[in-house]
RNA sequence: GGGCUCGUGGCGCAGACAGGUAGCGCAGCAGGCUUUUAACCUGAUGGCCGCGGGUUCAAAUCCCGCCGAGCCCGCCA
């Protein structure tokens, strides 16, 4: 029996269920949000989240509908730890609200607005645009102040909550010791106004500055600092508190509105800080909470990302060696609950790929290996901006490492006039438009950095100034031959790659020059090596009046 | 101990929710008008679909068990 397949029962794209369950929530404005704790440097994976929110939010306004992205800076957070590098000290400064941690590279009001803002800095970049909204201000707020009342006052039930999620898979004795120890607990902490720290200790060893009593009537905190001893009973408006871990959530999601949020795996488990957070949703602020949307990491090199261990790869890194636009197809293109191994070596393959993707758009490729639904749904999602009437060429990634790798030979201007020559050639074009020329730069500018950084020595083209004694010596009678015809050649005529290429061969055959050894010879004369880049290409990139010259001058060299 | 996700040619993945001859990219291999070289084009090769069992005329796909990898599950975030 064959089977028809359903237009509209199974989706072509993650994104489309996503933005249909989302849409059923059948709001005035979709608010769609992410936050992100500023313990150090903010990881590339990161990105993961805030492009998914970004098409989400591109996706409900392409239906109609008012939407928009919220990026909340979690610095009211305590510092419990400081990356190897940082020049801060731990015991000093252990405890304490981001907000309130100076910043050590003092361009910052503190530490952790200085590593929001090296993530902030790349939005137009990565084509994302949420409003920031920094923790510490927001618990300033009266609609904060009011939640936080409101956590107070439900305590109770937000402990059976936690018992309920947090204490399911426990054993009968750890269930014991867990009800026990939260039966006096507050889902709230204090910032001691004498040492200014919401917790003793750094990781592991933690002690919170938890609220002790919260008398309603009065509407007044104690608190007992573990941290400096200060005990005291004051008016809720006079002190800063803040909600603890799994209550937090919930009271910025009802104080935003916030209608999706997307969360990493590691909070989005069954019975996780997410489900418990919807739970305080329902039971404590009386609404449903946000759309959850799981989704897995981002690895990279096949190694975790993290702030304070594993390797550190930032965002601004990648867009210095990748185009951000190839961050998001990846980020796009792979299954929410597929983790994504980026492998930077791999740049130049997925530029292709995801170059391929632009073209079907464009139909400018006759046949396609990429669906055409999918094209159009996709490339749109992964541009940082609108998108471009006509396709607009650039040159091949690959062609760009080479390219790039010869500026200083061959100067930058020259450069830029070649790599315009090649995309005229390409796609047939009498000239070259300003927005291609930018992105001829900026392509040869990552292609330089990428090759630096993740270049095998394959991709490296290193043009010596003058040519070696050493090689000129290891240069037989044939081939000095060779090489004067090879140069008379060049001298007669400008020679397209084909040509070029076909010229070694037949004078290498007339002379009676083995062919590899041809090869050999130009490429020792050329960068010092006896292999490289595909010869005619490479020559016509330097061009015919330099390889004379070089010619020129290992020739008189040889006396 | 409990739970979630993943396991498909050398590598990275699609196909699994709707069971019916196993696909793509990269690498490798062979070719591109008597011209091997690493922008480009063409072609062929390469897979007990982690293992074992079950359901079915038919299983990569559905069900059960096992193995392996990753992650989450006290406080704190």
């Amino acid at each position: 029996m064959t089977h028809e397949p359903p237009d509209d029962e199974y989706s072509i794209h993650w994104i489309r269920d996503v933005v249909d369950k989302v849409a059923e929530r059948n709001v005035e404005e979709y608010r769609i949000s992410s936050g992100k704790s500023v313990s150090g440097s903010i990881h590339l994976g990161f990105m993961r989240e805030l492009v998914i929110c970004d098409v989400i939010m591109r996706e409900l306004r392409e239906r109609g509908l008012k939407s928009c992205t919220l990026f909340i800076v979690d610095d009211f957070d305590p510092l419990r730890s400081l990356p190897g590098s940082s020049s801060l000290s731990l015991d000093e400064w252990a405890g304490i609200p981001y907000s309130d941690v100076p910043d050590e590279f003092g361009c910052c009001q503190s530490y952790g607005e200085h590593h929001a803002n090296e993530l902030i800095e790349t939005f137009p970049e990565f084509g994302v645009d949420p409003e920031v909204i920094w923790h510490h201000k927001l618990y300033e707020t009266p609609e904060m102040k009011q939640a936080v009342r409101t956590c107070l006052l439900n305590t109770d039930t937000i402990r059976e909550i936690l018992i309920e999620y947090v204490a399911r898979d426990f054993n009968d004795e750890q269930q014991k010791e867990y009800i026990e120890s939260i039966r006096s607990w507050y889902p709230a902490t204090v910032v001691c106004p004498d040492c200014g720290r919401l917790q003793s200790g750094a990781k592991g060893e933690i002690v919170p500055n938890r609220v002790t009593n919260y008398d309603a009537e009065k509407d007044m905190v104690s608190f007992n600092c573990p941290a400096c001893g200060h005990a005291n009973t004051l008016p809720l408006d006079s002190i800063r508190v803040k909600l603890s871990w799994r209550v937090d959530w919930p009271a910025k999601w009802h104080v935003l509105d916030v209608t999706c949020e997307p969360a990493g795996k590691d909070h989005a488990v069954k019975g996780g800080s997410y489900d418990s957070g919807l739970e305080i949703s329902r039971r404590v602020f009386g609404w449903e909470g946000p759309v959850k949307v799981p989704f897995e990491w981002v690895r990279i090199g096949g190694r975790d990302m993290s702030s304070s261990e594993g390797i550190v790869f930032i965002p601004k890194r990648w867009s210095a060696i990748a185009p951000p636009e190839l961050y998001r197809f990846i980020m796009l293109k792979t299954d929410l609950n597929r983790a994504i191994n980026i492998m930077p070596e791999k740049v130049p393959d997925m530029t292709d790929e995801f170059e391929r993707l632009e073209r079907t758009y464009y139909g400018i490729d006759a046949e396609s290996a990429i669906d055409d639904e999918l094209a159009r749904l996709l490339y749109p999602l992964c541009l940082s901006g609108a998108v471009p009437e006509e396709f607009t060429p650039n040159i091949p990634f690959k062609f760009a490492i080479v390219m790039s790798q010869l500026e200083s030979v061959i100067g930058s201007d020259m450069v830029m006039s070649r790599s315009e020559y090649a995309i005229q050639r390409q796609y047939s074009l009498e000239s070259v438009s300003a927005e291609s020329r930018r992105n001829i730069r900026r392509r040869l500018d990552r292609a330089l950095k990428w090759v630096q950084e993740f270049g095998s020595n394959r991709d490296r083209v290193d043009v010596p100034d003058l040519v070696p004694s050493s090689i000129i010596e290891t240069l037989t009678e044939l081939d000095i031959r060779f090489l004067q015809g090879f140069l008379e050649k060049l001298r007669a005529e400008e020679m397209d790659d084909e040509t070029l290429q076909s010229a070694v061969f037949g004078i290498a055959r007339e002379l009676g020059l083995k062919e590899k050894r041809a090869f050999v010879v130009l490429y020792r004369i050329l960068i010092s090596r006896k292999s490289g880049p595909r010869l005619a290409p490479f020559i016509n990139m330097l061009g015919r009046d330099w390889v004379i010259r070089r010619i020129t001058d290992a020739l008189e060299l040889v006396g």
